[in-house]
DNA sequence: GAGGAGATCGTCT
DNA sequence: GACGATCTCCTCT
């Protein structure tokens, strides 16, 4: 029987990672290209991976939504630092959010990864988000089949549809992450491209914030399981 | 399935 | 002291 899980693991090490001037540009072309790529976490000598499958744009200085339009505070310096660094920061008292910074030094311009599609290490992700893996996943099923193929979709899609899911998903803080070099493949947390491309592409104003609502700053992967809020019917534009 | 409310705590004013 | 780029649970339809 073929190795499916060590043909994707050494798949997933072949990957390209991303490269600085990948970041170096407007977030709106970041965000737009960031989807499909492989967000991968190194545990161990195990990598998770998931594919970014929903993102949005902040424009830093420009954007009242932005957390960089006030200016750069401890808490954001990231944002206005480098290209391609992670900024994680805590809310509600309850959940972590990831970005990346982009573009211009000293204007906190960035990407907040929103959802992901799991591809590696989904037993690994469903146990970090205090899922029952055990019982979800007896022995003969959790070895045959696609990757996650033991969970039902609406299961699979509570691992990592939304900014705070994903993040507890990979164990991501802002202890434990923020200022980390995304274009480097020996840190613990990368991004990379493994040549796949998204059919469809949806562009669609931001969801959860309450200022600069009416910009399609939101990209998703039209139709993906793993895309969250509501289901989008009409998009706002596909180009 | 949709909508509302509460939880919870770091950050900023 | 107020607010927040969220999530989960509960209720209603």
């Amino acid at each position: 029987m073929v190795n499916l899980s060590k043909e994707l693991q050494l798949a997933l090490r072949s990957a390209a990672v991303l490269p600085r001037e990948f970041y170096n540009r407007d977030p709106v072309t970041v965000a737009r290209e960031l989807l499909g790529k492989l967000l991968i976490r190194r545990d161990g000598r195990k990598l998770l991976a998931g594919r970014i499958v929903e993102d949005e744009a902040y424009l830093g200085a420009n954007d009242p939504a932005a957390h960089g339009y006030s200016g750069m505070t401890p808490r954001n310096a990231v944002l206005f630092g480098p290209p391609g660094y992670a900024y994680v920061y805590f809310i509600y008292g309850n959940h972590y959010c990831l970005n990346v910074s982009c573009m211009r030094r000293g204007v906190g311009e960035g990407v907040l990864f929103r959802a992901m599609e799991p591809v590696a290490g989904i037993e690994a992700m469903a146990e970090a988000r205090g899922m029952d893996v055990p019982t979800l996943a007896p022995k003969s099923s959790a070895r045959m089949g696609p990757p996650g193929s033991f969970l039902s979709s609406a299961q699979l899609r509570l691992i990592s549809s939304g900014p705070g899911r994903m993040c507890e998903a990979l164990d991501i803080t802002r202890e434990r992450d923020n200022g980390k070099d995304f274009t480097s493949r020996t840190s613990d947390l990368y991004l990379a491209d493994d040549g796949y491309r998204p059919e469809r592409i949806v562009a669609t104003p931001r969801i959860g914030i309450k200022k600069g609502v009416d910009e399609p700053l939101r990209f998703i992967v039209a139709g993906n399981l793993f895309v969250s809020g509501k289901r989008v019917t009409a998009p706002v534009s596909n180009d």
